[in-house]
Formats: structure tokens, sequence, C-alpha cells
DNA sequence: TAGCGCCAGTTTTTT
DNA sequence: ACTGGCGCTA
């Protein structure tokens, strides 16, 4: 690919290392580090790599894939693409040894949280006790365990300068303080490549994200610095970008034809939602894009599932009737999951006796308010789990249920659910047997975003397979299990194509034809009444994340009572 | 155990 | 305007 170099990046281009370069979205940072990384290439010895350190997988697929239209495939061979926290681990796993005399292990967020919740007191510090004295490291450990290691064995900080010369630093504006201390121990052997936006930092709302860094940096490497924040290589035109930075700075807001507004009565949230969508789609035909990919963002995951149900359904918009919109959701998995399988549970019942049948389901019930603990510990949740363990246990020796939903599945189970063989009614009315009581009622909400998955199909072919066999779903639990787990991968790995749904945060690094930004009216507000400056500020930073996602058309929708103005 | 009233409420990283 | 969590009460 023949890139087109501006004066500035041309400079950034030649000059020799430590370099900061400094660019607000589609300024062609990426690009740039890419092409500097290709052109010291050459200077690298057999089996030395270039290390690209970014921080979401997401990311790092998007750089791999910036990489295929501006390198040789023999030359992105010599480029290493990491996550910060993948990068840091691999240290862990190879030399952690050395910290504490023991193999070091992981502790994965699931367990963290189920710990955490479990333990009174500070849990900042209990990780490091746990890295420190036994050995067990938290996702937020690796970092500091790797800063640790490479400042303070030199073979090891030889070992890897030499496997990696060159290190690249992407969204540099966002590394914690152990982060920082691991580059700055990279950074004695190896040259260094710094990107920043000090303006898409979005994750401040982390304490050891100091919006210092870049001082920092600057104090500690005395990089050359390169600002491209002038060029704009994504939206052409160049209204998006402005509207963006007009958003950022809080001032007025500039007249373009990328970026409409459009607000909504209460009653018609839903339909305007839907319509946004669709007219997105028509608009960007109308442009000539054939195959236009759109994503909507919100601020919270909540909205983002809402949003979701919204485009599933049929709505009527100024007499038009609106299909359906096929699409995606990147979507938090663990709790739908968890709800799935008290559903398939209830499937396996006829192949079961009632006591076995229903101690299962009751775990399965339990298994999801522990899942609930773990993403959000609760006092409520955690108690719930133990009322659904002893309801199992009593289920099992076929004692009386205290619990009210326990009883009524009970009583369920006695008339014996009939499945029909056909999978989708059948989820259905299993999924309905869940809803009786109303402490289930979350549990069968989550259930219902089983289709956030795309695995819905795969479920459904699944079990009528298990039917076919031997007249009943036998066990349910499993192929269900494998489905969710299939897909939730798979929904890592797509490309974004069509219609696709997120939070504005998980947009990051990402980019679209189109943009359709959804404030809701109670949840997921852009700004609220009781913001502190500060807050507000990084709120105006976030949505100048999610405006600047787009290539070609923005459409904001607002509530039209209670919004608080875009700028003031 | 279940129902009532009160209060607060974002966002994320990995095998 | 709505939910989920929590503490109180019967």
């Amino acid at each position: 690919m023949e890139v087109q170099l501006s004066k500035i990046a041309q400079g950034a281009l030649n000059y020799d290392c430590p370099v900061l370069v400094l660019g607000g979205p589609g300024s062609g940072k990426t690009t740039l580090s890419l092409l500097k990384a290709q052109a010291m290439l050459p200077d690298l010895k057999p089996g030395q790599e270039v290390l690209f350190l970014s921080f979401s997988r997401a990311a790092v697929r998007q750089v791999e894939i910036r990489c295929r239209d501006i390198l040789r495939s023999d030359e992105r061979q010599q480029i290493a693409v990491r996550t910060y926290h993948a990068f840091a681990m691999e240290i862990l796993r190879t030399h952690g040894k050395l910290l504490t005399g023991r193999s070091p292990r992981i502790i994965y967020p699931g367990q963290e949280n189920l710990a955490k919740a479990a333990f009174e007191g500070d849990w900042e510090s209990e990780t490091e006790r746990l890295a420190h004295e036994e050995g067990r490291y938290v996702f937020s450990q690796f970092a500091a365990a790797a800063a640790q290691l490479v400042a303070g064995s030199t073979s090891i900080g030889s070992l890897l300068a030499n496997k990696y010369p060159v290190v690249i630093l992407d969204e540099f504006q966002d590394t914690d303080d152990s982060q920082w201390n691991l580059v700055k121990a990279l950074s004695t052997r190896s040259k260094t490549v710094f990107m920043a936006d000090p303006d898409q930092r979005i994750f401040d709302y982390d304490s050891r994200v100091d919006p210092e860094r870049l001082n920092h940096l600057r104090a500690h490497l005395h990089p050359a610095e390169f600002d491209l924040s002038g060029e704009n290589h994504r939206s052409p035109g160049g209204g998006i970008l402005r509207y963006a930075d007009a958003v950022l700075a809080n001032r007025p807001l500039p007249d373009t034809q990328d970026v409409t507004t459009r607000s909504y009565w209460p009653n018609g949230f839903d339909s305007t939602v839907h319509a946004g969508v669709v007219w997105m789609f028509s608009s960007l035909r109308k442009k000539g894009i054939t195959h236009p990919s759109v994503v909507v963002l919100a601020r919270t995951n909540s909205l983002v599932g809402k949003l979701s149900s919204i485009l599933s359904n049929e709505h009527s918009f100024n007499g038009r009737t609106l299909n359906p919109v096929d699409h995606d959701v990147l979507w938090d998995a663990d709790l739908t999951a968890a709800a799935a399988l008290a559903v398939a549970s209830i499937l396996e019942w006829p192949s079961h006796s009632p006591e076995v049948a229903l101690g299962q389901t009751l775990d399965c019930i339990a298994d999801y308010f522990e899942a609930k603990n773990a993403t959000n510990a609760s006092k409520s949740a955690r108690q719930t789990t133990e009322r659904y363990r002893i309801a199992a246990e009593r289920a099992r020796k076929g004692e009386s249920q205290r619990l009210t939903s326990a009883r009524a599945l009970g009583a369920a189970c006695e008339r014996s659910f009939i499945p029909q063989g056909d999978p989708s009614s059948d989820w259905r009315s299993a999924r309905d047997l869940l809803g009786t009581g109303n402490d289930l009622a979350d549990l069968v909400t989550n259930a219902k975003f089983v289709r956030l998955f795309r695995a819905t199909d795969e479920i459904g072919s699944r079990l009528a397979e298990a039917w076919d066999l031997d007249g009943s779903y036998g066990n349910a639990i499993t192929p269900v299990r494998r489905a969710l787990e299939a897909g939730r991968l798979q929904s890592d790995q797509r490309n974004p194509q069509g219609c696709v749904l997120m939070t504005i945060h998980k947009a990051k690094g990402k980019e679209f034809d189109g943009v359709l930004l959804v404030e809701g009216q109670y949840q997921g507000s852009f700004f609220r009444e009781t913001d502190t400056s500060a807050q507000r500020t990084s709120a105006r930073r976030l949505l100048r994340v999610g405006i600047t996602r787009a290539r070609h058309q923005v459409v904001i929708l607002r509530p039209q009572q209670g919004a608080i103005p875009l700028v003031d």
C-alpha cells in the first residue's frame, strides 16, 4: 500500500528513538508506527522481533489487520503484536519462579471476583500479599511482577532486549503505574516508540492510570515529540472530527452534514432507535457504500442489551413498518451462560428421577447467583446462592421446599415437563417455568439474551440432534455449554460487518462507516446533573471517542426531555 | 421467607 | 421512570 506522509509524520519516521507520537483518532499514528517498525526491520538479527503492545485483544486484532495492509508477509512475521497483559503474563510464566521460589499461579478474573467478594478488608493490598507471599497473581498484578523481573534481573532484561530490540507502545496515555514500570524497565535496553492521545484517556476511573503519564515519560526518557493532531485520515471532510473536538472542548458545535442529533419522546424511544439504524444504513448506501458497517454505541452494558432487544422486534415509525435488524452484540456473557444452563437443566427433567432433576436445576440456579455475585458482589446474591444450594440438597433427599420458587419448580417437576421435540418452543416453555417466582425474573431476563451469542441456532441444532437420537433431550446441559463457549469465541473473532452493538469503551480503537450514539432516558446518560467537572471532562472524552469511530456518518439520539446539552 | 420503603446507580484488561 | 440491593418487620 502506498502511504502519503505529512512532513511531521515523515520527521517522526526519520528520527531515531525514543519517539513520542501524539495525535487524535484517525490521525495515522498506527500506520506511522508500523512504517517505523518496517524501516527498522533490516537492522534486526535473525530471531529478533519488533514488539507492539496495545490494550485489548480487539485493538491487537485491529493492528494485525493494519499490518496486512502495510507490510509484506515476511515482514509481518517479525512483528509481535500483543496485549500488555498477555506480554506480562508470558514473562511471569517463564521467569516468575525467581520471585517467590515457586511456580507462579494465575488467579483468573472470575475467581478473583469471588475471592474479592468473600474478602473483608482492602482487596488491593490483599492482591499484593497473594503475589508476594503465595506466588498467586491476579491480572492487575502481572505488569508489576513482570516489571520487577525485568528490572531486577540483568539476564531477563537482556534476554528480552535481545528478543525485542524495538518496542512500540500503543495507547500509552492509558497505561497504569505498573505497566509504566514495565515499559521503563524495557526502555533501558530497547528502542521505544510511544503513541498517545491524551484526549482518548477513557480508563481514568482506574486510580492507577495517571493523567500525568505523558509527563512522566517526558521527564524520564525525553523522547522527541511529533504531533499529528492536525491530521485526519479516517473521515473525509473532517466534519466528524471537528464536531467531536467541539464536544470535547465544550465549544459551539460546528454545522456538518456528517453529524446529526435527534431527540425522542419518552414513549418513542424504541421506534426512534430502530428508525435511526434503518436510516443510517440507507444513508450510507446512498453515499455509495454497498456493505456499510454500523455500530450502535451506548454508555452502559444494560442499555446495550436493551437496544439489542429493540432491534430484534418489529416497530412502526411514522406509519412505516420497521423489520427486525440482524445484528451482533459484544456482550459480557457469564450471567447469560449461567441462566441458559438453568433452562437446559429443565429440558433434562424427563430423563431423570424427580429428585435428581429438581436438584440439578436448583443447583444451576445457585450457580447463576454465584456468577452474579462474582461479577458484582452483593450480600443478597450470596445469600440466594446459599438458599438454592440448600434447596437442591433438600430436593435430592426428597424433602419439602421452603423457598416459594423452589416449591413451584418442584410442583412443575412433579407434573412432569413434556418436551415436544421442537427445540425453540421447548426452550421457551422451559424458560417460562423458571419465571414463576419473581426472585428468578432476573435470571429469565438473562436467559433471553442467549440470542446475543448468535448461539440460538447452534443450540437449536444440537438439541434437535440429541432429540433425534432417543426422543428426549437426555443430557442437554453439555451441548448448551459447548454451544455457548463456541459462540463466545466466535463473537470475539468476528470482523465488524453489518450492525454491531457495544459500549463506547469497547469501541475504542475500532472504526465503522456509521455510528449511532444512543443516550437512554434513565440509564446510560451522557452527562449527569451530579457530575464533578472532572467527570464531565471524562464524559466528553468518551463521547469524542464514540463520535470519531465513524468514517462517514454519525447520528446522536438523545431524550427530548432532561438531556443536558452537549455544550453549554 | 417475603414484602415494604429507601437509596443509588458507568466504564475494563486474559487463557 | 426503573431496577437491584439492603435493612426492617411480620
